[in-house]
DNA sequence: GACCTGCTGCGGCATG
């Protein structure tokens, strides 16, 4: 260890503590973090597969330089978008602080206020805060922000991966250029994160515009042996009895014994839990069915078939919507050694929370995307020797003449062996991190205001969206046409003096907790047994005393809906179909659409399929022989054409938007753009589309000037129309690929 | 036919 020069520059009484931990030496990425932190003087970002050793990679020298402070009269302000992963590393670090006589503070929502106040009179040590709490600190202490950040020594942002791209990253970006304003000075900051491909995206976000002086260290880790099967099924088509369309058809005391739906007798699902059985048994793992939903079907198949076998129940549900009670049971099942146990789980079980080792991963129909499934396979192959492990199921439908495009190319199957193919050549999807994000400009204004007790526009557009701001690159005109159009919203309004202060509206929002989030939410209903709380249901679909449902992986009847309290009181019963949740569709990117169409093209075997998830791929790959996709990109399809481009999500909306433009009614759909006939012929179609390539490229409002429903973040509804378009166009289209592509495949040059 | 995250101040009351 004396050897170490990274241990050599580590303050004397945490070289102690590292000796009385047995540390035989340093990780990778802490000798080489080190360096670069005790200056205090760099933006670094630590990039690591595993979260193990990457905070003691920050923490070890910035506390180190903390101490060169005695007393100790600076702060370290510790950034976690999760409050289970602050109170993991208030275990641990409190250890370790305690001994070094430095303060550790964890600061959020389940917090009591007198340690806030506590830390309020002393701001100084170790402050562990989510973006929400530091949102609550500005808007309602702004007196007192630049006095208490004023000895700030570094921000550190956890798991900064699961920042990049979406509102909460965005507000994130604004929160620490609020705070460093507010100081009069830059503040380093320090990044950790999973391996993100090319870092240079996260070292943009981290310091945006100044990226490139952003020091990474990216720890090399050792290749890990890989085992991947693929099963296919294949579930047969049966005729079923029309289903009574409302539940209060029937009576709920006649059918004790019947179950409610049909949705449990299906075969497919119970072969493939009876094969997770049969592996799973015995060790600890982890099974992804890509849905709340399915988590609770296959849940309640593996729990049953345990019970039916008279064996102890080795199987766990962890989902979003479960109490916090029956995820910690499940947490806890992984993390005790004496008795095997698998999770049934959605991405819960992707981020952070230390759960453990797990032998195997099952997939069950493709993953969202290669950098979740990649994120979901790390998690298994933990320790040293062993393989990680993925065992994909893919369930077709029985191909009948009614059957569509995806079922014929047999679709869900080469999605998930394109994915597979992509993982093992080690790609996965970049961050997004063009979106504009300008619902969060919205908040951010709200807040700002708050924090000054009012703002004069010019000052808020500088902050905001002025050189290396969060949202820099906004034209002043477009900030006035926010302004504006925020002032016939009553969320602002400006005084005589030219201040801008909250108007009716925006006090009120601005006064409720609700406010401090970036994200929205939707309303709940708490799911209530005699003895506790089960969850919540979104209220997309209501339930109705008489009802059965399936839920935490068990049966259960509705008693009572109270919709005054959001209440659905059930209990125990036979039966239960799983409820609905609300939900978008996942976004495939481009480089997936093109590998899926390499395989339908390829004749070689796949090396990582069983015999029926090959043969499902030879009659994906015969049928889009048989139809001729080599060469055409036009299929006629009855009412409706279908425009083959194997392109992204993103850029076959685009180019619907661009056919709309022309006339055509059109969606993008899978690897299409399916293109409504109406009276036209196929040839009346051709003809359009040549139109759209060689037209002039449309403006975005021209474009997206007929769409409905662009509204998807928390702030939207208030934004300008123009600004609108334009914030969601950052975010869904790709309108330079739509235009390369139907110049390339459509022109007539 | 997708998933996840987060949240204050204060009034009113009981208790020591």
């Amino acid at each position: 260890m004396s050897e170490s020069s990274a241990f050599n520059l580590l303050d004397e009484r945490i070289q102690h503590y590292i000796w009385s931990e047995g540390w035989t030496e340093l990780r990778d990425a802490q000798e080489r973090a080190a360096p670069l932190i005790v200056t205090a003087d760099h933006d670094v970002i630590i990039a690591a597969a595993t979260a193990a050793g990457k905070t003691e990679a920050a923490f070890l020298p910035a506390l180190t330089r903390l101490l060169q402070h005695d007393p100790v009269d600076e702060l370290i302000v510790y950034i976690s978008p999760l409050k289970a992963l602050i109170n993991d590393q208030f275990g641990r670090l409190d250890r370790l602080c305690e001994q070094l006589d430095v303060p550790v503070w964890p600061w959020h929502g389940d917090i009591s206020s007198s340690t806030k106040t506590r830390f309020l009179k002393g701001p100084k040590g170790v402050l562990l805060i989510t973006p929400e709490a530091v949102e609550a600190m500005l808007c309602n202490r702004g007196t007192a922000v630049a006095a208490t950040f004023a000895r700030t020594l570094f921000f550190v942002i956890d798991e900064l991966h699961a920042f990049i791209g979406s509102e909460r990253g965005k507000q994130l970006q604004s929160l620490l250029h609020r705070i460093e304003r507010a100081v009069g000075r830059q503040i380093p900051r320090i990044g950790l994160s999973a391996t993100l491909g090319d870092m240079t995206f996260a070292a943009n976000f981290l310091r945006p515009g100044h990226g490139p002086a952003v020091h990474l260290v990216e720890s090399t880790s050792d290749a890990v042996h890989l085992k991947i099967l693929i099963k296919g099924y294949e579930e047969p088509a049966v005729v079923r009895a029309p289903q009574p369309l409302s539940a209060q058809d029937d009576e709920a005391e006649s059918d004790e014994d019947e179950p409610a739906n049909n949705e449990m007798d299906a075969s497919t699902p119970r072969y493939v839990a009876q094969h997770l059985f049969q592996m799973l048994r015995g060790s600890n793992n982890l099974v992804f069915p890509n849905s709340r939903r399915q988590v609770e079907v296959y849940t309640h198949l593996l729990t049953s078939m345990c019970h039916e076998q008279h064996v102890p129940n080795e199987f766990w549900p962890h989902h979003g919507s479960l109490s916090k009670e029956i995820r910690a049971d499940t947490e806890a099942a992984l993390k005790q050694q004496e008795q095997p146990a698998t999770a049934v789980c959605t991405n819960t079980l992707e981020l952070g929370i230390d759960i453990g080792a797990v032998k195997c991963v099952a997939q069950i129909g493709p993953p969202p995307s290669v950098a979740s499934l990649r994120q979901r396979l790390g998690r298994s192959g933990r320790r040293k020797g062993e393989p990680a492990i993925l065992r994909g199921y893919s369930i077709e439908d029985a191909i009948t003449d009614g059957s569509g495009i995806g079922d014929q190319l047999r679709l869900g199957t080469v999605q998930m062996v394109a994915m597979t193919q992509l993982l093992l050549e080690k790609w996965f999807e970049p961050p997004v991190t063009q979106g504009l994000h300008l619902s969060t400009l919205v908040q951010q204004l709200l807040s700002l205001i708050a924090q000054r007790g009012g703002v004069l526009a010019a000052d808020a557009y500088a902050m905001l969206c002025g050189r290396h701001a969060p949202f820099a690159g906004l034209a002043p005109k477009d900030f006035k046409l926010l302004l504006r159009q925020l002032s016939v919203n009553e969320l602002i309004l400006q005084d005589s003096s030219g201040l801008l202060l909250h108007g009716r509206v925006g006090e009120k929002f601005v006064n409720h907790y609700t406010f401090y989030a970036a994200f929205a939410t939707e309303e709940e209903y708490r799911l209530v047994t005699s003895s506790k709380t089960l969850g919540t249901l979104p209220v997309v679909q209501l339930l109705t005393a008489g009802q059965r449902i399936l839920f935490a992986g068990r049966t259960w009847l509705v008693m009572e809906v109270n919709e005054a309290e959001k209440t659905i009181f059930v209990k125990r019963a036979r039966g239960g179909a799983p409820p609905m949740f609300a939900g978008g569709v996942g976004r495939v990117h481009t480089r997936v659409r093109q590998a899926m169409r390499a395989q339908l093209e390829s004749d070689q075997p796949v090396p990582f399929v069983d015999l029926k998830a090959q043969g499902l791929l030879n009659e994906g790959r015969g049928n889009y022989r048989r139809l001729g996709l080599g060469t055409r990109v036009l299929l006629d399809q009855g009412q409706h054409v279908l425009l083959l481009t194997w392109m992204g999500d993103d850029v076959n909306e685009a180019i619907a938007c661009l056919l709309g433009q022309h006339g055509l009614a059109a969606a993008a759909d899978g690897p299409c753009v399916e293109i409504q006939k109406g009276k036209r012929s196929v040839a009346g179609i051709e003809a359009v589309l040549r139109q759209v390539a060689d037209a002039e490229v449309p403006t975005l409002d021209a474009m997206l000037a007929a769409a409905k429903n662009l509204e998807r973040e928390k702030w939207d509804w208030a934004l300008p129309q123009g600004l609108l378009r334009r914030s969601y166009a950052s975010l869904h289209l790709d309108l330079d690929a739509a235009v390369r592509w139907v110049r390339a495949e459509i022109g007539t040059e």
